[in-house]
DNA sequence: TTGAAAGCGCTAACAG
DNA sequence: CTGTTAGCGCTTTCAA
């Protein structure tokens, strides 16, 4: 490996005046600039980053913790996360926590490696992530911790947005499927469908916790566990939707003709255009979440971030950053049937 | 941060002792070493990473370089690359490349950052990832460079038992859909189909390059693209082939009854195990590819591996290291009707 | 504008 | 068994 030294040695000057001219080039004068950059390029040089990081104190990259890799929610917000880091010549140090609220260990094992850390929907308890907090710069992505900062996609009013658009088909009785209960805005979601349900004079039936996973989807379409009235059902997850989609017409139940099927969240390689006699159909009527800028206001919000919690504002605490979501009408979503098929 | 040095002073030995007693406890003294453990404990001393990497010259990371952090495909395999990687004690830098081709100025970028890299499905041309190898400690996943350590799963055999089975079913036309051209495993697996069908006498029709996305198997369903005496057809992607069971049974044609599906990777949440009158089948037929064990493998020979290129046994080169996929029945996959559905 | 020197926090010879 | 010393490769005062 080519150092510093041996460039500066090549272009007869000292360390100093070397790394000068590749980190401040104002500071060295042009042509001794230049011999150097022309130098260090010729011979491949490389700046050991872990000696830059011992002195500066700064490493120049970011923990990302997840609940799990294999989760196709959370590789758009990596994803996200990754660009903005790439853009500012950071790099990302992924984790996947094995065990549900194992992600403190995990961020504190990464401690010195990182400059700063993004917990994404972390399931550990409150007050471990707020200790966390005290002692890194921290930033919680699909959570909210007051006194945290937090950067949130309003799928709580995203799916009130969904009921809305049930409840105008002339939907009344909706049901709702919820995830592992450790998310508090699962919580919200739901209180949020309850709302807006009330509003339209439909009432609405819960079945939770159920995993993200299409298999299950298809169960549950089959095993209809709603009661017989219940005529359009909103999923917290895309491969929930799709497969109650599969299974309740392997059952004959046509759909959105019987039952309306709508999800919460939106994965690209379950969007589904379709294109239909000129226009652009979703195969399923989704909330469109913006997970990639999720992870990029998430990496940005670290980089800048303070070390220690989040002071308050002068007009009470600071929220979360909210982005918003948008609803995608598709096909799986139709006006009420006289006949309910449950 | 409270550093090494804090602990021996309070301690009252010397820094050289104190490191000692944590990095090799045999070398100290009962007494001593048990005053500086706890002094350890209790003060919360965490070693500075980067102070050690300096020193050692070994970071503790392993890049781990994917074309797409969107892709489900690779979830899998990082999520098992992670896990082998936290039962050593070390981390993983994740990286997506923007674009095709990308991934060795990534690689270069990491290059101080980490003891050795994972190229996941790289696009590269050949000769670059060569050059690559020649730098540093690199891992190939899931394509083959002689010279370079490789760790593939061997999906070209493995689609080979895909044909058998649809042949023994007695398809005689079959449809496959491939992926993009860069991958030298897709052509292996062409090959191997066509393979599969001549000793059966069958024949085949691809139809290639394809997106692994669920519209685009959709899309695939309903304007069919093979001709009308194809009556199975394989897919490279689990998404394609979902999206090309709806799609089908959307258009009225039954699957498998007239159409016969298969995919050749698994994911999970795709996987769709239903019990039917106590038996459990998954909802498509396909391979069940060892990703997880990929990664760990890849993640294993990584650490193992010395630098510079793999040089060649004792009988020639050494050839690359395979995982073997097995087959699992589902209900996409049936006899051939004698009236196909094209 | 440049150089000499100190030091980031740790580890490992080498003496004692 | 323990302390002293010399760096790992870089950045940055401080002088020249």
């Amino acid at each position: 490996m080519v150092r510093l030294e041996d460039v500066a040695r090549a272009a007869g000057v000292s360390k100093a005046t070397a790394s000068r001219a590749l980190s401040r080039p104002d500071l060295v004068a042009a042509g001794t600039r230049e011999r150097i950059t022309r130098l260090a390029e010729e011979m491949g040089l490389r700046l050991n980053p872990t000696a830059r990081a011992l002195y500066t104190g700064r490493t120049g990259a970011l923990a990302l913790v997840v609940p799990s890799l294999t989760n196709p929610y959370f590789g758009p917000i990596l994803a996200g996360a990754q660009r903005e880091l790439a853009e500012r010549g950071g790099h990302a140090l992924i984790a996947a926590a094995e065990s549900a609220g194992d992600e403190i260990d995990l961020a504190q094992s990464l401690f010195g490696h990182v400059d700063a850390t993004v917990l994404i929907a972390p399931r550990a308890p409150d007050d471990r992530i707020r200790a966390l907090a005290e002692r890194t710069r921290l930033v919680v992505v699909d959570r909210y911790l007051e006194g945290v900062r937090c950067v949130i996609a309003d799928t709580p009013e995203g799916v009130g947005q969904l009921v809305a658009h049930l409840t105008a088909l002339g939907h009344r009785h909706i049901g709702y499927v919820g995830g592992p209960g450790e998310s508090s805005l699962d919580g919200q979601r739901i209180a949020s469908v309850q709302r807006g349900a009330e509003v339209a004079g439909a009432v609405v039936e819960v079945v939770a916790p159920v995993p993200p996973e299409l298999d299950t989807g298809l169960r549950l379409g089959i095993d209809w566990p709603f009661s017989p009235d219940v005529s359009a059902v909103v999923a917290y997850s895309s491969y929930l939707a799709l497969g109650l989609l599969i299974g309740l017409r392997e059952r004959g139940v046509a759909v959105p003709e019987q039952i309306s099927v709508a999800a919460v969240d939106h994965l690209a390689a379950v969007e589904g255009q379709l294109g239909v006699d000129g226009a652009s159909h979703a195969l399923l009527t989704c909330l469109r979440v913006p997970l990639e800028q999720l992870g990029r206001t998430a990496a940005a919000v670290a980089e800048e971030a303070e070390a220690g919690p989040v002071e308050a504002g002068p007009v009470g605490p600071v929220g979360p950053t909210t982005l918003l979501t948008a609803l995608v009408p598709g096909r799986s979503t139709g006006p009420r049937n006289r006949h309910p098929g449950g």
